[in-house]
DNA sequence: CTCCTCTGGGAAAACGCTTTCAGAAAGCGC
DNA sequence: GCGCTTTCTGAAAGCGTTTTCCCAGAGGAG
């Protein structure tokens, strides 16, 4: 019956080496030209190569040479602009070094974060990549970086971008708290001194930072923020809804607010648009990060942009960077305020009025 | 001195096995529950292995085992929101399903594109998942259905998104002619007679597919589609923007812009608005696909949605359901019209009025 | 012409696991 | 007590490469 495949499901190497009439070795030398093979034989190898579609087993590979060139990419969720345009610059740089990224989408959850980069240690990727804001939860971290410890003892390497340093691998840090100061300071600027804050999960560290930068940055124009004036939610559009809704109904009556995240800043505008509070007649919105689509919102977004697609070619770069010193490199990212249109000066020029 | 690491870099089975006091063979059963083992043992070696610390070496596994758990992923470029969407998605069902997936991004580069299949395959991927529209130069698919056929034959699994059906594999369709026929009749219902499209590149089969399909549409109503009033463009913002840049220039004046895809029409719109061209009061704008952030601008674009995210779930599910028949399954998505703000009748109504 | 150094090729030993194949131990009916 | 299953365990054979290690032969020097 043709119940048993006759045919080997793989041309192996020695298929290729028997076909060429050389031994297993010299196939293998003639198609990795580690050493020098005479030409002719190489000819007669890389024909019958061709010839019966031979694909080398990389498992094998990696198995025999102990090396590997895949990279492992850790995000929240890559479905997210702001990863996806961070993922897009790794896959660039990954293209150009013939690098195979693997993908992990950890959906915000410690659990899996911690799991996955175990499996790309069971890989042996040659390196890891975690993209994005850390878990403040001390026990998460601990356990990420006992996993993360010997993955660097046996040589693999690990680089973050934009996530707090309680581990010590190199880094691509954006300037969260001067490109949030940076704004704040231009928000002043335009006149503003009733603000708001759309904030992000406690935890995070990103938000901490932006958090901190902007009241620094106000505190430059004499302004504080009070206790009623932050309002917490998810990091996804619908948390910048929802907070922008929670800040409405407490009516405090900012005139300017500031999403810690161009995704919850999308939220938000959507929240105010369903509000009938007008964007920036009634009030300014700015967000931070310059996600592809924000310049094209209407009003387009004030924000600090982050040169995204660079970082994620820079963290791959910098992870695979050779001398990896004693001590982690970072490289700090500007964030440039981008005024665009939705903010803009108050209605009412408030002067000296104390709430 | 301390130049030659006296430890081993990874723990091997055969040190746990040793020190939980059993034989290589049985610490491999305990650890992976294949075969049952005395609980004791079983306990042994679980603690010996968490002792050491001991990760399995996926590649030995793959090896030994001739399985794997990793799927590949080919998109265009994961940057962009609309493969970002549908590889969320795929993430989303990988993760549930403990697939590690291998994300590769052509860039739009044929010979990418191949070359990742083959990388895929010495990776031994237990599916090739290959999302967007392929590429009309013949001389490539079949370089590329040569490549995936030994795969095939091997037992890979191959399925595709939104992708002309010259390959022989499952695939999830998004329903374009249908979408845009829809989409044309309900812009004809507006009132609108005068149209224009910004296409992408011709020899894309989305491109085609929608185009004929909202000529379809617009037949119902009697209109033709003159081809002074289709621009192609490149399948991006820029491209969108650029399309919609000459066809204000050719000024044959449509009422009602339809541009092949979502991101098309950002850049669209862009123009027009950098044109003073306002929408949609001037001119009804309408993409293609509802990416994320489209419903956010203003106006909200008027699009045929797709279910982005469940696309990415089911290509993936349709790539590893069991009982490969001998024909590939198709799984046709619908596209739902839906109307926002970005189109409105027109402002001059042409009650029969020729042009 | 012999000895020595190179070059290049083949045999075989890893690489770290899974899995087959027996064999030992234990339980059971008779 | 004896044979017969049943369970488990261990030895060892792969999996498909790379990479020693070693040897044959070529070429040069003396």
């Amino acid at each position: 019956m043709s119940e048993r495949p006759s045919t080997p499901v793989h041309v192996t190497l020695d298929v290729v080496a028997r076909r060429a009439g050389v031994s297993l070795a010299t196939a293998s030398r003639a198609l990795n030209g580690t050493t020098r093979v005479r030409e002719d034989l190489r000819r007669r190898v890389r024909a019958a190569a061709d010839l019966l579609g031979y694909i080398p087993n990389a498992h094998a590979q990696a198995l025999a040479s102990a090396s590997n060139n895949t990279v492992g990419l850790i995000c929240h969720d890559v479905g997210d602009p702001y990863f996806a345009a961070i993922a897009g610059g790794v896959m660039r740089a990954a293209a150009e070094q013939d690098l195979l990224v693997m993908l992990a989408s950890t959906f915000r959850e410690p659990a899996r974060e911690i799991a996955y980069v175990s499996t790309l240690r069971a890989q042996r990727a040659r390196a890891i990549l975690l993209i994005g804001s850390g878990f403040q939860d001390r026990a998460w971290e601990r356990a990420l970086a006992a996993e993360l410890e010997p993955y660097l003892r046996a040589g693999g390497r690990v680089a973050v971008v934009s996530r707090h340093r309680t581990l010590r691998v190199d880094a691509v840090l954006p300037e969260n708290r001067a490109g949030a100061a940076a704004l704040a300071q231009a928000l002043l600027a335009l006149g503003h001194r009733e603000f708001a804050v759309l904030s992000g999960p406690p935890e995070l560290t990103t938000v901490t930072d932006r958090l901190a930068g902007f009241r620094e940055g106000l505190a430059q124009g004499g302004i504080t923020l009070g206790p009623d004036r932050v309002v917490h939610g998810a990091f996804t559009r619908e948390g910048g809804h929802a907070a922008a809704r929670e800040l409405l109904a407490r009516s405090t009556g900012p005139t300017c607010v500031f999403a810690v995240t161009d995704v919850m800043a999308v939220g938000a505008l959507a929240a105010f648009r369903e509000a009938g509070v007008q964007v920036p007649q009634d009030i300014s919105l700015a967000g931070f990060d310059d996600i592809p689509l924000v310049r094209e919102l209407t009003p387009p977004l004030t924000t600090v942009a982050l040169p995204l697609t660079a970082m994620g070619q820079e963290v791959i770069a910098l992870a695979l960077r050779e001398p990896r010193g004693p001590r982690s490199r970072v490289l700090r990212v500007g964030g440039e305020v981008v005024l665009r249109a939705s903010t803009a000066p108050p209605a009412t020029p408030l002067t000296g009025r104390t709430s």
